[in-house]
DNA sequence: AACTATTTATAAGA
DNA sequence: TTCTTATAAATAGTT
């Protein structure tokens, strides 16, 4: 890929190995890099110099990338038998076990149970991230409702134009008699009036602090339906 | 690079994540060989896929890179002052003295001397390397020396050619007066006589065993010439 | 696993 | 080193 075909062997001008050096290692580090990033994956790479300088890219850390290659060689290693892999994955699955307790743990306390023997500093932190999600969940569905609220709008424009030269129609074809122009007049969205007027729905509530023991389940609010 | 951009994130979809992982990862193995070996440098690549599998390359051995990664990093970390540096350097230094006095010690072996303190098996080694280098230096003489041949061999019947026709139109210009043929009879390379036969030189003399402390220098060949 | 339209990488030249 | 540009190579989406 370049302005001729190269044949794959060492380059004999230094210079010219060193320009290339330079490129590829570019090259080389980005697609390491967007592999990670694409495939989820867990990468290292390290890159002598012939003049012995380092370059290296690791998306979690060398060192664990290190530790993790050096376990799953030495597994590798370990399968001798039948026996030793069913030893193996033994372990494994007791490691799994552990990991999976653990969270489940976690989850029955983000739920807000099972809080017993934890410290007030534990229940801090605990509290801290409940409000972090909900944050997050309130922007999300702010975010939603916005975008309903502007498509609607979007709509309710459209409808209104079309209902003004409908009435304008109907008005033409009877002429001049003005009797019954109530019943014709064309519908008008209310919140079409002031179409750029900022929306300011209370989305973002106080916390509500009344009735502390008061268990609310959330409203369902589903999507707005206006049709 | 492929029917349509992408941006690089995660990608969603199992299926073409892992296919992608795929592709790429052959990609990023493949650009790290060519990189070491154009560029003369030392490569390493880990991959851990998402499900936990490794895959690797390293043009040398992946336990050389390591550490050699490693002491590299202890070395940037050693550098805490001007003096530590100056240490540094200086054991660098002392290692390469090393390396070069051994290498110094390697070559006079080579050269046939200091041998003293060598056992009979070093002595053997010795001497197998050397009847391999001299088998190498010889076949790579007998190469040059062929082609040489094959070149003016070549030349020659060019010159023959260009002879015979010289001659004919001597003899088109004199009638068929043969006075003097002997004068301007085409010059014959003697060698051109027989093109195809194989050249059989005395390239590959046998090992000389006669006078065992005759001390032979190599005959100067340097370049056969013939004009 | 192939195919191929595109994008991307990069060799060569400044 | 960095820029440009023509071309080779990689690969995303599809079959």
């Amino acid at each position: 890929m370049g302005r001729g075909k190269i044949v794959i062997r060492r380059i004999d001008n230094t210079t010219s190995r060193q320009v290339t050096f330079s490129k590829r290692r570019n090259g080389l580090l980005k697609k390491a890099k967007e592999l990670a990033i694409l495939c989820d994956a867990e990468v290292g790479v390290v890159v002598f110099s012939s003049t012995g300088r380092l370059y290296e890219f690791s998306n979690t850390s060398m060192k664990s990338v290190i530790e993790r290659y050096t376990k799953s060689k030495e597994e590798q290693l370990l399968i001798t038998s039948p026996a030793s892999e069913v030893k193996l994955w033994q372990k494994k699955a007791a490691s799994l076990r552990q990991q999976l307790h653990n969270l489940q743990e976690n989850h029955r306390r983000l739920m807000g149970q099972e809080l017993s023997g934890l410290s007030v500093k534990d229940l801090q932190n605990l509290e801290t991230q409940l409000e972090t999600s909900q944050n997050r969940v309130r922007m999300k569905k702010e975010h939603l409702l916005i975008e309903e609220i502007q498509e609607l709008d979007r709509k309710g424009k459209l409808l209104q134009q079309d209902n003004m030269e409908l009435y304008k129609k109907v008005h033409a074809t009877r002429g001049m008699n003005d009797i019954d122009r109530s019943s014709t007049i064309p519908y008008n969205f209310n919140i079409t009036g002031e179409a750029n007027v900022p929306i300011r729905l209370q989305l973002c509530q106080p916390q509500q602090e009344a009735d502390e023991y008061q268990i609310i389940g959330p409203p369902n609010l589903g999507r707005l339906q206006l049709h």
